[in-house]
DNA sequence: CTGAAAGCGCTTACAG
DNA sequence: CTGAAAGCGCTTACAG
């Protein structure tokens, strides 16, 4: 592996030069410049990044935002895992990552982490877009200052960012569709259960609605499919709804054996089934988190769908490191798995 | 965070000295070492592994040898693709990689491999134990000359390798029986199909049947499930062999509505199915390469198991870099997921 | 037992 | 436009 002092010496120049070519650094001869080159490319130069990262003392920081979780039983406990791991993994490159929290169901919570990420005015930054009015207007005032970004789990389209990392929901919603339609016998009747205590992101739980609904209409379009909207939004209400509501549906229309729940709250759902007369029932849900992870252990939910999300936040700083490290350009959409998850594989994940 | 020269200067000693007792060197006296490791711990230095890297010349050497594939339509195509991807990004450290490579068909070529190994004495060895005698044999080779040595994707009980990467078979096979047992209806038969041109890893295959006969040994024991073994070597023969057998089992038998291949040689299945009268037929199998994802998109093969074998590799490697680099020591096993893998998640893992 | 010095490969501030 | 030199933090061969 030749090194910047053998490319120099072959190119009668000094290491600085090679240097300078290297990063497309100005002040070379246009002649000395296409000469260095060509030697770069004949012997394949790769730098050695440990000598670079030692030798460049500048420091890159990144900001994430991502919302704030207290347990391990909530979706975004996974992501920012992830972000802590790549995190320790990349320190000793001397890259600091600073993570700003909101919280999920308070915009101004969104809006103030914002401004303090404004004000540390990081070299790229990864976050969650979950409200959508305020995340559009905010990352406005990241392009005037050359700040680029990545979108982390919720992509808004027609954007700037320089990449997302994501589950594809629509696809995700038809194979929830396909594997429903496998364990129930034709005559079942579905519902479909929406917790509206999660007014945001609700752009992929649609997408996951879409993708259910598309995948019946195509191929059995005669199936019955009824729907459920809670729209409380403290727990204990939705609990309290749910019961009642859920009573009633099923009472109403016995037929209902699948129930899809297109959220991370399957678990309440599962609760209420346990509790119920109507044991049979199946059901398929999102996220594997401790919650979800009780019922699919103790067969109230029958599948959820996983999409590897401490993946996503380890991939997002990752991203964002190869970028500014090694000047890497990310791929737009790096699409998470849909994982399919039972009671036999879940400890296998 | 405190250099070696801080701790040195502190310590009115040289930086040698601290880097003596840092990695536990001779040549330092009782109470100089004593002053030094206060430090460190007090200021809970962390070495700069990236000065370490550079400053530390002698180059790490790791051998892998595994099955030799010339198309990505085979198992082993994915493993060495994650080797070669995880070379590529370590190689900056200085180590190398040698790839050593035998014929899945032939214990010859293996044990010459082996010995071409041996010969080029690497630091460490991540190997695929193909053959059970050959391996068990062999391995104590590397023992005497302290050589640490992993498994790859094929374990083998009660010996001194110090990680295993791969899935659980037997869980795998569990799984599989689950989700058959999911898409049969109650008065179905099913077939298990084995071919046994693969005379190696005999015992995950049966690992994969056990676990599948187990469970439906506790959940559905009057299921009946029979047995196909077909036992020639060349391709073109057990294509014609497969043909006029499973033709034979399912006019025996047309209650058989469900075929589990506990290899990966589903396709073979699913082409004889496509050109059969039996297309209503449920087939599932293991490993997404080429060949099976083109039964799997047009429905002939309904589930695939999928065991991420890009990771396993790029894994193997890893944890022997981190080990020799990093002093860092590797789990005993590295479980690889159990992924269910439909034509609607496919393009998505 | 201990220190001074060279060196790993790259980057940069400075001088010309 | 270009080079010589210092320095990033650690390791090691050598001298004492």
């Amino acid at each position: 592996m030749k090194t910047i002092k053998d490319i120099a010496k072959e190119a009668n120049v000094s290491t600085g030069t090679v240097d300078r070519v290297l990063h497309n650094r100005p002040g070379v001869s246009e002649k000395t410049r296409e000469k260095i080159q060509a030697l770069l490319k004949k012997y394949k130069f790769q730098k050695n990044v440990m000598a670079s990262a030692l030798a460049y003392k500048k420091k890159f920081s990144i900001a994430t935002l991502t919302p704030l979780t207290n347990s391990n039983e909530e979706f975004w406990h996974e992501p920012n895992r992830g972000i802590q791991t790549i995190f320790n993994e990349i320190k000793k490159y001397g890259v600091e990552v600073h993570c700003f929290y909101f919280n999920h169901f308070d915009p101004e919570s969104f809006q103030n982490a914002f401004h303090n990420i404004l004000e540390l005015n990081p070299n790229a930054v990864l976050l969650a877009p979950v409200f959508h009015k305020s995340s559009t207007k905010l990352i406005k005032l990241l392009e005037v200052r050359n700040i680029p970004y990545v979108f982390l789990n919720i992509d808004i389209q027609g954007q700037k960012n320089i990449s997302f990392i994501g589950q594809n929901s629509y696809q995700s919603g038809f194979l929830s569709a396909k594997i429903l339609k496998l364990i129930l016998s034709d005559k079942d009747d579905i519902l479909i259960i929406r917790f509206r205590k999660n007014i945001d992101h609700h752009e992929s739980i649609q997408s996951r609605v879409n993708g259910f609904m598309d995948y019946f209409k195509s191929k059995d379009p005669s199936r019955i499919i009824r729907s459920l909207n809670l729209k409380s939004s403290a727990t204990s209400e939705i609990e309290l709804n749910l019961s009642k509501n859920l009573n009633n549906e099923l009472i109403n229309d016995p037929l209902i054996k699948g129930i899809f729940v297109p959220s991370s709250y399957a678990h309440m759902a599962a609760q209420f089934i346990e509790g119920s007369e109507w044991k049979d029932i199946k059901l398929i849900g999102y996220d594997v988190h401790e919650k979800n992870i009780k019922y699919l252990k103790n067969e109230s939910i029958d599948f959820l769908i996983d999409q590897e999300p401490f993946e996503q936040g380890y991939k997002g700083v990752e991203i964002i490191f190869e970028k500014l490290f090694f000047n890497k350009t990310p791929k737009k959409i790096y699409n998470s798995p849909i994982n399919i998850v039972t009671k036999e594989n879940v400890d296998y994940i």
